[in-house]
This record gives C-alpha cells, structure tokens and sequence, in this order.
DNA sequence: ACCTGAACACCGTTCAAGT
DNA sequence: ACCTGAACACCGTTCAAGT
C-alpha cells in the first residue's frame, strides 16, 4: 500500500459518497473508514475536506476533455465530436448529478490542479467550436460566447432533468441529451435550408 | 412579536446567510440568533433545516412566478415578457447564486408548499411560450420542450457567470443575460429573414 | 402553541506522539 | 513521510421543562 494508493483510495470513496448523498455525505471520517485508515490521515495526502473534494472535481475535469479528444480522432467532423461530446457529458451529469455540481459549485479554494484541469478541458472545446464554425455547421462570431451558450445548455438540461423537472409524462419527454441535440440543430445555420422559400 | 413574525425572520435569516455563504453557512443555531430566539425555536416552526430552506426555496419561486406575471401585464408581447423575464431571472441569479442552486438542488423531503410554487411558476412559464409560439416568434413543437430549453440556458448561463467561467477576458464578454439574448435569437424563425436569399 | 437549556451523537480540524 | 488517537469547538436534533 504506497502513498499513492492510499491518495487514489480516498478520492475513490469520496466520490462514491458524493454520488451517493451528495457533498453533505462526504465526511472525511467515512472516507477514511472505506480507504482502510484513520479519520485523520486523509488530512496527509489533503490540506482540507475542501481539497479532497477538488482532487475529485479535477480527476472529472480531466476526464471531460479526454472524451472531446476521443470523439475528435473517432468522428468525421468537429461537429459531429461535439455534438457526441455534449451528449455523453450530458448523460454523464444525469447519472452523477452531484459531481456536476461539485464541479460549478462554490470553491472558496481552488486548487492548482483544478484551475488548470479546467482550462484544459475548456480550451479544447472552444477550439473544435471554431472548427465547427470555419466549416458552417455553427454561426459566426465569438466561439467563446458559442461554446458558453454549449455549455450553459449541457448543464443546466442535465440539472432539470437530474431534478427531475424534465420528467417525460406521456408526450414531449424532453430528455436532456434530447434538448443539447435540439440546440444544436437550432443553431446551425443550415436548420431550415429545405424551407428557405418562405413568404 | 407574532408566531407569523418569528417564523418570517428565521426565513429572512436563514436567506442572508445562505446568500453570504451558501447552504453550509445556514447553521440553525445562527439563524436563531439573527431572528432573536434560542437556537431551537426553529424546530416550532419547521421541522427540520432542510424544512426551513424549503421555504426559503419556496419563496424564491413565488418571486419568479411574479416577475413573469408582471412582464406579461407590461410588455407588449408574449415574447417580449418571455425575454424580460429570463433575463431578470438570469440576473437574479447570478447576483445570488446559492438561492438558485438551492431551488434546483437535491431534495431529500420536499415540501407541499415547495411543490405547489414550482408547479404554479412552471406553468405560467409554458403558457407564455405557447403564446409566443401562435406568435410565430418561437419555432413549434412542444412547448414544454422549448420551455425545458429556455429554463436549462437561464439556470446554465446563471451558473457560468455566477462560477466565475463567463469572466469578461476582454472581448467576447459573453455576461449570461447576452447568453440569453442570443439563444431567443436563434430560435426566432424570423432570426435570418433578412438572408433568406441563400444558395 | 411557542420557547428555553441541557444533552447526544456527529463532524472538521489540530496536536502530540509514534514508525 | 505517513499514520494514529485524543481533544476541541461546532452542528442538527431530541427531550424535559417552563409560559
């Protein structure tokens, strides 16, 4: 049992209580229960209960962006990647709500790791937004702003639907990859090309 | 000094320390020293902490229902209301952002009261959107889905902005109000009428 | 019906001490 | 460098008792 197993068991149990109760169950005492060691080491590998929950929000992060870079190698367009990414990171935050949360919540101390998983994560996907662009399959102007609209729609969808405020009764069953797809579509100003011959 | 009295004040409290520090900071025990009572008269009041933030998440839903209630008395249109009042409520939003994360946050016992003010601001929320759609100024299809759509961006956006990832570094300055802006844009179908002269 | 004060179990964090 | 166990201040909740 190095060091770093003891680090990598503690963020695994943390992560298992947040998903399971939330931030609120994540008590460094049970963590440390479930990694084999005292209420007390995790303060050895962590400065703070704050801190160990940002190694979890970081390893998240990192992930997000390894999805956009497969999708990119694996799909034969950068909006066909995102469109596969912005699905995948929104079925993603319905089934584990709470690490969505923990990653747009309030951190009164962020830490490098994070800061920095963050920008990664986030400059590639404004990156395939400009590409997207040069290719017409979005509109012009700032990608910042377009990538800010992308994301804005990926998290709040999978918060209303993880709520349970986009609960499908009987008809529209607007599930939340449903409303990013839909967004997509809206945006692209090749939507309504079929009935461009309108009054 | 009613019971009416007591119970207003520890919601009041109970608000103020939420907005400063979010949910963590509203201990019962400080509550009950802002509104003036021992640290457990809240238990004669609400049942539990989370009882008592139900009804300031209960409050906030009220408001909502309101500002749409009185856009729609002074604006001109049903999409012009519709404009006003997500970019009040983003604003609002962003301005106390834990009051929105608790309104959409995880329940574990909702209250009736709780319930009933999202159910009554949800539903004026679709009509207008359905009015806006006769109008023509919101594509067709369900609205309820388009309303999920105008909910997820506001909620998104609010939370970009209120997260510090929306900071203005310079150019784009994509604010979350704008973010909403744009997004009625594309999805008016009268948005590119002006180039409806395309190949 | 509303409120108080003591008490209980729990938590984050610190500290002295061990290997 | 990593870990333990005791200790401290704090919190949500319960209970007996007061008006």
């Amino acid at each position: 049992m190095t060091a770093r197993d003891t680090r990598q068991a503690l963020l695994d149990a943390a992560q298992t209580l947040l998903d399971q109760g939330g931030q609120a169950a994540v008590t460094l005492r049970e963590v440390g229960r479930r990694a084999g060691v005292s209420h007390n080491a995790p303060y050895k590998h962590f400065a703070s209960k704050e801190a160990l929950l940002a190694g979890v929000a970081a390893r998240e992060l990192r992930r997000h962006r390894e999805v956009l870079a497969d999708a990119l190698e694996r799909e034969a367009s950068p909006e066909r990647a995102l469109e596969a990414t912005l699905r995948e990171h929104t079925a993603h935050a319905v089934a584990h709500p709470e690490r969505f949360r923990l990653i747009y919540g309030r951190w009164t101390t962020s830490t490098e790791e994070l800061i920095d998983a963050a920008k990664a994560s986030s400059a590639l996907l404004t990156e395939t937004v400009r590409a997207a662009q040069a290719r017409g399959s979005l509109p012009p102007g700032d990608p910042e702003r377009i990538t800010a609209m992308l994301r804005a729609i990926a998290r709040g969808a999978a918060e209303l639907e993880a709520s349970g405020h986009l609960s499908p009764e009987g008809k529209g069953h607007s599930d939340a990859t449903g409303l990013v797809s839909d967004l997509l579509d809206y945006l692209n100003p090749r939507h309504d090309e079929g009935s461009a011959v309108m009054p």
